[in-house]
DNA sequence: CAGTATCCCAAGCGATACTG
DNA sequence: CAGTATCGCTTGGGATACTG
């Protein structure tokens, strides 16, 4: 059957309880409606609530309580930031915490792209070395590690 | 700066709209408190809605309604089964679609115990093979991909 | 055991108006 | 521009009872 990675018969309970898992702990932050594609945003680089709001539609209550949590969870941080003869502003983006979601986003990403879509992705993602093309997968551990940072993100079209 | 994988400047808007993004298509199905609990029930192998229930603490009446919603997504698939001695009943395992989306749970499972707990995680994963430990990370498409099916998964006590 | 049915309440949604 | 405030509405959560 090897239905799923873990043994093939049926369990009747799984064998990490909710209280240790890890993804039970990021679900207590991640998992609502809006979260993920906030920080999808900050990932790209967008910083400003404004901005967050046009690409994603979401209503204004939810994305200030939103970012608050996000902040509080240290995965955004609030950053002052001035451009070109404007006055200061303020805007979140990733804090480290946050930046190392960047690759279960992109695991999402290509689930929905794979499973969902045609198979088509909206991006590719290139070594910024080698520039050979890059998933995410399983890795030995050591070896042939590639961090988030040395890989090159283009939108395609 | 470098703050995110894309260029380095402030984004006004994502270089992807919602529409043609991955993410935003798997996250209609899959962002809510539940359902990635569910996945996760799923790929431990845990088939039976009162199994479920007693691991999650979901309602039924969410339960009931999450699994017609990943049933008809095809992530999920109702299956009659027979233990031992007992009548026929039903419960769901993952689809080929289903366990492909392992990757962005153990995606997830990565960050939170690296990122909100000790960093100690409740399961090791190893190549069946070889023994190497095993990790999500970035691949070279092609060379090195290791398939979810051929890694064990162990709880770590 | 695998659901339906019901009921109540809290949270989230969506729009719009307002403020520093 | 980056929020708060308000408000009516809809959805989801949580508990409990019931059915084949």
């Amino acid at each position: 059957m090897s239905n799923s990675g873990i043994g093939n018969s049926i369990r009747r309970n799984a064998p990490v309880p909710m209280a240790q898992c890890g993804a039970a702990c990021a679900l207590e932050i991640l998992s609502d409606r809006w979260t993920m594609l906030i920080i999808r945003e900050a990932f790209y680089g967008v910083m400003r609530y404004e901005d967050m709001r046009d690409d994603i539609g979401i209503p204004r209550s939810v994305l200030t309580q939103r970012l608050k949590r996000l902040t509080e969870a240290e995965v955004l941080e609030r950053m002052p930031y001035r451009e070109e003869g404007e006055r200061t502003r303020y805007g979140y983006r990733l804090t480290s915490r946050g930046q190392s979601l960047g690759l279960t986003l992109l695991a999402l990403m290509q689930w929905g792209d794979e499973e969902l879509r045609d198979g088509s992705s909206a991006i590719a993602l290139h070594d910024k070395e080698t520039g050979a093309r890059l998933r995410v997968g399983l890795v030995r551990e050591g070896t042939s590690e590639i961090p988030l940072s040395s890989a090159r993100i283009t939108p395609q079209n």
